[in-house]
DNA sequence: TTTACAATTGGGAACATTCCCATAAATTGG
DNA sequence: CCAATTTATGGGAATGTTCCCAATTGTAAA
């Protein structure tokens, strides 16, 4: 039923010569008469044909691909940085085959199956919530395929990595809060595993301190990422006897999950409660009032990490420095604070 | 260098068996007695084996991968049809790659060979607005590649399509505006080679006749969907001796960059100018003033075109029904009208 | 003239797997 | 007890390409 598919072996026969040389014709090999090679590309080009790069991936062992897992899409943050990723990596030659974990352990160790099967040159990385186990990561490793992580970082692996400066944007988030005059300042942190929580909450800690300012654990809540369980901490913390005049969220999906709760319970952003976010995701600009938030370079996280990746896949050295690329954030005062 | 990768002959070598029972243990072919699968599939997991997707696919003629051509990933409307679509496919044991043509057409061309050298097993089209040229698409149906639009569909093309009632939508849209009292409504038009253009336009010409308001040609603006230009063309209409009062934009990032215009001259949303858009992308309902918009099944013309191009491919036939499936809009009556 | 060398081309192994066609052993029925 | 059938396994072609190792031809140097 299936139709034929046109083979260097056809265009060999038609043009009686043997498929070595249409192969080199094809591939631009030097030792091939310029006469030989034009019948070959004309006929190619008139057949239809395509090289089926599966049977060429086989023989060279490369496959010229790349596989990212990210946790999700639901914000534009992962999207743009596969955005980044791909405009490096295909201008590398590179194509790109990404997947969704969904924030789940056992979805990501299905797609590093996927990835492994389908003989990837290398993968980009930035691990689920979820995931404490690294084991079907580092099958890369033993394999011999270079892995880059970005944004959420394995810590027991020494490969290359791409994050922001977390602490630093939080520290920056949390002085500007005070600055404003805020005394009391809440933070809705993501969960214990990932190292961005972590980061951001110690440098949400570190401003406070330097301001004089005591930290009162209540006010710190560590969440699963959930947003559809962002209205119970907001609603939490408004009804505690002496409730916070800000909150500074993890990322910039909570904050504007968080100021949709406040002004549906009657309260003003900024004026009762100042809100910041952070990565600067498209939606935070549109929204009202306006988001201040720290903002990520994303495509360069992206186009970074495809970069350190491309290196590793071009030279042939097992044994990769464990580069650790710090990107820097921007502070974008809105009208949220 | 390159490491050696496992095989079923490695596994076959040492258990003292035939690739061939390796092949069927693996497989799960039932002629292989227990004790047999059963070390096979030990010494398989103990050695971290992958099958190889290249030789199975090269061997079998299948991939088990579907391409999907979009043209942008700069609004959340793409990137939700491809979820959709994904979502169905993984059900159904389908791999998905994702190229974004940028818009033009060379690179819509570009993508087309990767998908051909890449042997999907079909394709989902959403063609640019440069496409005038189908022939590169054409070579799916004489390669015997089933291929399915949605969106931004090729009339002269027979396969099935999946798009939404744009006429329908649009009339409604325009219908609503002129409900709320508006009489002078302009329409930012999309570039003419898109049937969405057309069909949106009619809808609004439709609206306007219904109601007795004489169509002003003046107020009718094709453009070529490039945000940055959006600016030029609301002045523009703005600086009228008789400018309009109200803005029905063939989409919603159109509609969101025409409000901030809007609002940067001074003049207030929805007061002195309505503004409706369409698709009821992300963005739509954080902005200030939330978007009246007309909301696409976004998700659902990703899993119905997915779902038309498996049915395809899982049957052996070569003559098929071109369907075209017309999903249902909703009109979403927000703070810009 | 002979040798050496460059320019072309062909042959065939290799890549990892499936699957059809044997083959051998074990089991069953008459 | 022998034929027939079932159960389990092996052998090897086929998939479409690259690439190494010849083989052939023509030509310039010796």
């Amino acid at each position: 039923m299936k139709r034929h598919q046109i083979t260097i072996v056809d265009i060999a026969k038609q043009l009686n010569l043997s498929k070595s040389t249409v192969s080199r014709a094809l591939t631009g090999h030097p030792s091939v008469n310029a006469a030989t090679r034009q019948a070959v590309l004309e006929l190619a080009e008139k057949l239809d044909y395509q090289r089926n790069m599966l049977a060429i991936s086989l023989v060279t062992r490369k496959t010229n691909t790349i596989g990212i897992i990210v946790p999700e899409f639901t914000s534009s943050y992962f999207p743009n940085i596969t955005i980044g990723a791909q405009e490096v990596a295909s201008k590398a030659g590179y194509n790109t085959v990404i997947c969704q974990s969904n924030e789940t352990y056992e979805t990501e160790v299905a797609n590093t199956k996927v990835m492994l099967a389908n003989q990837v040159d290398g993968v980009l990385v930035s691990i689920t919530k979820e995931t404490k186990n690294f084991d079907h990561l580092k099958i890369f490793q033993r394999k011999g395929i270079p892995i880059v992580f970005f944004n959420r970082v394995c810590d027991e692996m020494d490969v290359p990595k791409v994050i922001v400066d977390d602490y630093d944007g939080a520290f920056r988030a949390v002085n500007h809060l005070i600055e404003r005059g805020r005394k009391r300042i809440a933070h809705l942190s993501g969960p214990a595993s990932l190292k961005i929580s972590e980061k951001r909450q110690n440098g949400y800690k570190a401003a406070l301190r330097k301001n004089n300012i005591e930290l009162d654990e209540e006010l710190v809540i560590p969440y699963d990422l959930s947003l559809d369980k962002v209205h119970i901490y907001v609603n939490h913390l408004l009804n505690l006897p002496h409730p916070p005049d800000a909150i500074f969220a993890i990322n910039d999906p909570t904050a504007i999950e968080i100021i949709q709760v406040v002004k549906k319970r009657g309260l003003r952003v900024p004026e009762d409660i100042a809100v910041v976010g952070f990565s600067n995701d498209f939606a935070s600009g549109l929204i009202h009032p306006s988001l201040t938030t720290v903002s990520q370079p994303v495509k360069e996280i992206g186009g970074t990490a495809a970069q350190l990746l491309i290196d590793q896949m071009s030279r042939d050295v097992t044994d990769w420095k464990s580069i650790i690329r710090v990107l820097k954030t921007e502070l974008i005062v809105r009208d949220s604070s």
